[in-house]
Order: structure tokens, then C-alpha cells, then sequence
DNA sequence: ACGGCGCTTGTCGGACCATT
DNA sequence: AATGGTCCGACAAGCGCCGT
């Protein structure tokens, strides 16, 4: 005990000594731990006054602000009995602390804006526009200072772009295993068949799924169409594949060929005159949105909100349902 | 004389870092 | 990852100085 103590002393003196003679302070914090005692006593008028506004012992201030003068060999106060005064140096001091600890607060400013989500911008990615959208309306709604950036691409797009933090959150059509991303259910869609106007098929209610069999098909990368048409061992002629609903839609408005929608897309084709939608009616296709986000950003609270905002869509369908 | 203030001294405990 | 040594910031106590 005797010894510890004593190991404890010599530690001390040797701290002192390197606190007041050793070139360059050993923690990068030292310096900033000195110019706030300097600042707050500047601003304060005082050392008690200042360990106040830093929640610290007054020697402790007094300690900070000597080791400053002493370990630049300058003087930054007139010390004139119970009063202090800033000398020449110390208010050109002052001038450039004020500038770095003003930059302080603002920051910290900022950072409890963005925790109280009263500003704050989340960029995402997602597959097609109706999902995102109610999502975001919803997150509009609680957070109205919130900026969000959508953009609409694949979702091979959406995850590398959560990768490469491009996009921080995203909503794509399949839950994906990859354990580097977290995903959650959002919502399932039926898939219909659109068509051409002067297509064959239009003058039908509904098809039964073997009819597209040698069918040109305007498939979507990755789409859940491709995959129901696989399961069902439905041979069709792909004539054209691109990663966008719209680019789908365009496509079978050229009569290029079928083309797949869901219902959840349907309503953005409603002012085409030239499409026709088309049920399947002995095979029930689904398209599903997943939210997601990497699994190491989850918990970043705007991405946190996102997900929040996503589920609660998610409760409120299964509340509709029953 | 008293209260307020800053300084010094001695001590404690947490953070950091090298070693195992 | 755990451990032990070292470093460093902080505090309490006590002192002297100064203004009222």
C-alpha cells in the first residue's frame, strides 16, 4: 500500500514535470482541455466562474490555464488580486477561441437537431415508387424538416448503393440473406400481365399462365415475373430486359413485347390508353417489398426512424386485413 | 474580521498501452 | 481478452491575498 502511494507520487512529479517542460503534450486532448480553461475564464471573467461553465474544480481550471502559459512560455492573464485580465496575447488568443469552441457549439447544435430529427437528410433507393413513397410520407409527416433523396433503380443498385453508403436505407422486391444487410418485410403485391392494345391478348379478362408460352416477354431485371415464369416451366421468348418499371411499360407501349406489372404499379399506367392490365387466373404471382438498410447502420437514429416508420405501414396492413 | 478568489499540495481513479 | 504498469485529469483541503 506504502508503495503504491509512493509509485503514485513519483507518477505525479513526474506528470507535473512533463505538463510544464515536455515540448509537445503527450494526448492530443491536452491542448483542448487548456484553451477551454483559457476560453472559459476569458469569458467568464474569472477562475471560480469558469469551473462552473465547465463543470470542473476551480484548481483544476487554474492548473489548465497555468500549464497553458507555462508550457508556451507566454502570459495570458494580468492576475490583479481577485481580478484577471486578459493580456495582448490572450485576446488574440481569445479572437481564434472563440471561432473554434463558437464552431463547437454549433456543431453540437446540429448533431441535436439531427437526434430530435428536427433536420437531418436520408438518401434511399428503391426498386419502384409507390412503397418508398407511403413510407416517406409517413416520416414526412411525424419529422416535417426532414430532406429525403429517392432514387429509383434495381435492386442490385439499391444494395451496392448501401454499400458503398450512396443510398442509407432502400426498398427492394426480395428479402435478401446477405447477413451484411438487415431486411424486413414491407408488402406483397399480385403481378398481372399488361399488354399492347393491338396485341393479341387484349381482348381477354384474364389468361391462364401457360398461354404465354412463345409469348415476346419485356422482362425486368430481377423481376419476381422471370421467376414465377421458371416455376411454372413457361418457355417465352425474352426480347428485352431492363432494370425499371417504366422502362417495362415504354416497352410494351412500343408493342415490344408482354410485359408484367403489379398492382402496386398499376396506378401509374392509368393514363396510357394504349396498355391493357390482364389478370392470371390459375396461378397467383406475387412481387413482395422488402425495407432495407446495412445491418451495421440499423440503429443510426434517422435510418432507426425509417425502418419504424416502414413497420408501422406493415402493422397497419395486417390490422386491415383481420 | 470576514468572505471570495486563486494557488499549491496530496491523493484518487479512469484511460491508455504494452505484454501475455 | 485479460492483466498490470503508467499517465493524466480531477478533486479536497488548506493557504495566502485582497476587497469590503
Amino acid at each position: 500500500m506504502a508503495r503504491h502511494r509512493a509509485c503514485q507520487l513519483l507518477s505525479h512529479r513526474r506528470t507535473i514535470g512533463k505538463l510544464r517542460f515536455s515540448r509537445f503534450p503527450s494526448r492530443k486532448s491536452m491542448y483542448q482541455r487548456w484553451l477551454a480553461a483559457f476560453h472559459a475564464v476569458a469569458r467568464s471573467g474569472g477562475f471560480t466562474a469558469a469551473s462552473k461553465v465547465l463543470n470542473i474544480g476551480q484548481p483544476t481550471v487554474s492548473t489548465h490555464v497555468s500549464a497553458l502559459e507555462d508550457h508556451f512560455g507566454v502570459e495570458l492573464f494580468h492576475r490583479r488580486g481577485r481580478r484577471v485580465e486578459l493580456t495582448a496575447t490572450g485576446r488574440e488568443l481569445l479572437t481564434i477561441t472563440e471561432g473554434l469552441f463558437g464552431r463547437e457549439a454549433e456543431a453540437v447544435e446540429l448533431l441535436r437537431a439531427v437526434q430530435a430529427r428536427e433536420t437531418g437528410s436520408l438518401r434511399i433507393g428503391a426498386v419502384r415508387p409507390l412503397d418508398i413513397m407511403e413510407i416517406c410520407a409517413r416520416l414526412l409527416n411525424q419529422y416535417p424538416n426532414l430532406r429525403l433523396a429517392v432514387t429509383l433503380v434495381s435492386a442490385a443498385d439499391v444494395l451496392n448503393g448501401l454499400l458503398n453508403f450512396d443510398f442509407d436505407a432502400g426498398v427492394i422486391g426480395h428479402q435478401t440473406n446477405d447477413p451484411r444487410f438487415f431486411s424486413s418485410f414491407y408488402k406483397r403485391y399480385r403481378i398481372n400481365i399488361i399488354v399492347n392494345i393491338n396485341h393479341p391478348l387484349t381482348r381477354r379478362r384474364s389468361i391462364r399462365i401457360k398461354e404465354l408460352e412463345g409469348q415476346r416477354v419485356v422482362q425486368r431485371t430481377g423481376g419476381a415475373f422471370n421467376r414465377a415464369l421458371n416455376d411454372a416451366g413457361v418457355k417465352i421468348k425474352p426480347v428485352l430486359e431492363t432494370s425499371s418499371l417504366e422502362g417495362v411499360v415504354a416497352a410494351v407501349m412500343q408493342g415490344i413485347g408482354v410485359g408484367a406489372i403489379s398492382d402496386s404499379g398499376i396506378a401509374g399506367i392509368k393514363g396510357h390508353q394504349n396498355l391493357k392490365v390482364i389478370p392470371v387466373n390459375d396461378l397467383a404471382m406475387f412481387t413482395e417489398a422488402h425495407v432495407v438498410c446495412l445491418a451495421e447502420r440499423r440503429a443510426r437514429p434517422l435510418i432507426a426512424s425509417f425502418l419504424r416508420h416502414a413497420d408501422a405501414g406493415t402493422r397497419s396492413l395486417r390490422k386491415g386485413k383481420t
